[in-house]
DNA sequence: AATATTATTGTAATAATTACAGGTTAGTAT
DNA sequence: ATACTAACCTGTAATTATTACAATAATATT
């Protein structure tokens, strides 16, 4: 997993490498979503980011991470909610949401021992392994209640 | 997995079971989700269904289906799109969605070898795998070309 | 510093899903 | 069978996430 979280220049450099122009507003999101690795949604950037910049947007936020994704730097989790999150941990794992708090955790996954025969003739770009239930804490607070 | 297509009176029966009413509507509901297997969307039963039905409502086919996935006779499936889809297969399967032709296709998988140590202390309820990509069908066409 | 390209913003449009109220139906007891 | 009650169906309106669009602003390049 990218676990590691990068320095400012570090994401402006990956923008450069994926060809993506520098903005402030961009490089916000980005280091939003690299500091913060909370599966957040656009409107959890927005309420965030607009303190810092009040003249935001959220469509700005919407062509952001269209773009992110796009380049392979963020992918989206939907989870069955109506909002769709972003994760800018782009290496295979898997994804955990609890029903209770709605808390997502991301555990580590063989994704080489999902390979079935029946998709032998298939060309899978993308693995995503999705998990709910009730988190450790949610389950200690039903069984104490 | 589900692969046997039920009767009519084993779904009259599954209802009873669930103790959801019987009612026509959700019955050609059921009918057309265990005859098609095709994780049709809302729209789709809807336009197939009015046909029969001509005063079907959208709003019943969603009340009914939320009752059907309450009931564990159904599954949400979640592919990234817009629209929801529903699968009447609620065994343990894995979907896989081609990016060109949209179609989706069940294939098995062997649940229990997810397993992951960072979730042992985690209650699962629900495992979903998707993966996504091409279809041998589109990657042959796009060979061709 | 000037210019051209691209990004941002705010508003309006789109579309899936849910809320709601009134008429209808299913299940049950008589 | 009939009547009754609770639940269901329907159509419309409301909600809400996301996208479309046009005018303004910022970025990168010459």
């Amino acid at each position: 997993m990218k676990i590691m979280k990068a320095s400012y220049n570090d994401l402006v450099t990956e923008l450069k490498n994926k060809e993506i122009r520098l903005s402030h507003q961009r490089l916000m999101i980005l280091k939003y979503m690299n500091d913060n690795r909370i599966h957040p949604t656009v409107d959890e950037i927005y309420t965030h980011l607009n303190k810092e910049i009040p003249t935001l947007s959220k469509t700005t936020i919407y062509n952001t991470l269209n773009a992110l994704v796009e380049a392979g730097l963020v992918r989206i989790v939907t989870l069955g909610d109506k909002e769709s999150k972003y994760d800018i941990v782009t290496d295979d794992h898997g994804h955990f949401k609890c029903n209770s708090c709605g808390n997502i955790y991301d555990f580590e996954i063989k994704m080489e021992s999902l390979g079935s025969d029946e998709l032998k003739d298939f060309k899978i770009h993308k693995k995503d392994v999705y998990f709910s239930g009730l988190c450790p804490h949610c389950l200690k607070k039903k069984i104490e209640n």
